[in-house]
DNA sequence: AATGAATGAGCCTTCATTCAT
DNA sequence: GATGAATGAAGGCTCATTCAT
């Protein structure tokens, strides 16, 4: 089961699959493809991972393993300014998920599964989400007042999250609709300023006691 | 394009498969399983447009038209408050978008897509989600300073929209994270009173000269 | 379901199937190979069947149907003879099963089928086997005495039907032993009179109250 | 042939493997469930038999040792009455296929090559089977009169294993039909009683000079 | 002596599509 | 106008076997 000294096709599979999976999906990525790629037997994808559903989990795990590398989540000094720690996070996580220099099929991959989930997700939300989102909830709770409720706080990690994943999940849209940042490290940079702002902005107008703007009935 | 004199079964097919391919995916859902739904030959989808990739472009735009029925997009008042007119519109837009007691499977299927492009997309994007875009723009842009540059202004109403679509493209992970809002009508008001706050505190922010907290370096 | 007014490929395949199954088995017979033989399409059978065994199932329909056709079994007259009835019955019974006129495949699909079943089975028992197991059943508890138990009864229909049953399950095992009976007319009627005689006085044998010959111990 | 020195694995494969192919045919049992089963690699079966179906000659003949040990074929005192005789040897001969104490696969393993031959059945008849029946002729033709054709001795011999092969050859039937005998050791002695009883009346009457009842016409 | 890795042929099934009526 | 029948390609997977160590 562990990953024996020579795994030389193995290790070809997972480096292969996941850019083809990123580009056509799970289910549109024949093994036959995929193996081809490989330069093997379409067997080999069954005999080293049972099942192309355990193949597809261990891509995701394999890209997991190197979407982070070389990039080590920052730690937050301990007597830190609050936002100045979200900051510094944001700008690390929003680098490792958008910088152009870095190859994009993984975090691709990543967000297909998300919108249209395979019996795979559960072992990558446990493995690779929740701790991210874990962390990013601590610091958030940090800068919000000390009683806030946790529906606030929620909310209040969803609209960061949202803010980045768009720009992954609706990127064939934004393309179309001339509205995706420059792909370039200064690109990247503008709108890394811009999340920041926004966010704090965004987390400095949850803190104040103030109710929305006239708020008279329910959409509908 | 318009009805044939006898179409049952043609209309019957529109209705019946907008649910499925919203809950499978376009490739995943087949048309003998839609056809079983609509009662009718396996024949038939060829038959009446032609191919599946056709059908499905009809159902699309069968769906767009019933997404907005009963909910106009509400129009600002000449001299309104830039604010306060953006406030209205996010509440109509959220709500049409969440509203528990609306069919989701419209929005779910346009966010399937968004994701996932067919050849499709390309009408669905003119036809449904440009204008929109251009609505929200205009009055994201009547907040911000008269001469914010383009790339700030689309960043804006990128954060505005992020914040939303993560709810339809995201929630398999946010249900496992249980991080979802309640889905109930006071819930969702509570969520969009926290989108309108986040995003007005997030607009004040940007509209600031001040650059964000110490950027000393670009990630990595 | 029911069969269509033109059935060409359908019927072709029922046709041409039982012979392939009866010579190497239901696993051993690739649905390729009955295919071509039928001159059709791979895909057809799950059309006409839903799948491989639902197919085996209606071929062991059909054969039964044909299995017997041309042959009625023999009514016993009101007040005859019980053992001239059983004798009448066993004639056709066998001749049924071991004509060499009559095409050997059917005998020999169902013997496939008794010795290593598949889920066809008990299909078949019921509709097949269990009405002529009765009538044999009937037919035997005549001819012993008034009272004999039930398990005695059972026992005597399974001596007879394993002295017919033998030429048809071990026949590749008597072949080798040269015990085959010679297969003509004239082989077959002689077989029939030694079961006739065998049988009736084994049954005349149970008749008596006699213990069997000194059995001491059971075996081993 | 001669076991090699070193042969655990070796003798693990042919101890495991004889329940598992009586449970699922030869061809139905697949070497990796075997293997499995054994604890071994896949290639071991081919390093140490050559092929599949040279593992299961092996097995076959490793089974016939085991099958009869502990139980010796009784031998017919001098002049002891051939009815006698044969009734005794029926005795042993019937225990040792049916005996519930005894593991059944080899029988069943037995049975199924009977019904679905592969290459390996003529060893299997010349090493196994001709000698038995052999003996078993041999004490029938003490019984019938002097002169009696070898036809006719062939068919009683028949007709008595058939009586007995078709508890190993029809039980899945036998079961759903409730025509099982009780799997006990009293079971078996009553079952063996009534073999012998009905095999001796039979003989008896094939012994007589008669016709069977009025034989009009051949069936059909 | 023995094994983990790898192979290629074959399996049954599903698919969107087209044909003949 | 509409359908049941039929098609061929492709799908993932299992198999007994062989290779390289």
């Amino acid at each position: 089961m562990v990953p024996a000294p020579s795994d030389a096709t193995r290790t070809r599979l997972l480096e292969v699959a996941g850019p083809l999976f990123a580009a056509r999906g799970f289910r549109d990525t024949g093994i036959k493809e995929i193996c081809a790629a490989a330069r093997c037997n379409v067997a080999s994808v069954n005999y080293h991972f049972g099942s192309k559903l355990g193949f597809y989990g261990a891509v995701l795990a394999h890209a997991h393993q190197r979407a982070f590398v070389g990039s080590t989540m920052p730690v937050p000094a301990a007597g830190a300014d609050p936002q100045q720690t979200l900051a510094t996070w944001l700008r690390w996580w929003i680098g490792s998920m958008l910088h152009p220099d870095r190859p994009t099929w993984v975090q691709t991959l990543l967000a297909k599964e998300i919108v249209d989930p395979t019996p795979a997700l559960d072992a990558m939300v446990e493995r690779s989400i929740r701790p991210m989102h874990g962390r990013l909830t601590t610091m958030v709770k940090r800068i919000l007042p000390p009683r806030t409720k946790p529906a606030k706080l929620r909310d209040a990690v969803n609209s960061i999250i949202g803010q980045v994943l768009i720009y992954k999940h609706a990127s064939a849209v934004l393309e179309r609709l001339g509205a995706m940042p420059e792909e370039s490290a200064a690109g990247l940079d503008r709108l890394i300023d811009h999340v920041v702002t926004f966010t704090l902005g965004g987390l400095a107008a949850l803190a104040k006691p103030s109710s929305p703007t006239t708020r008279r009935r329910s959409a509908r």
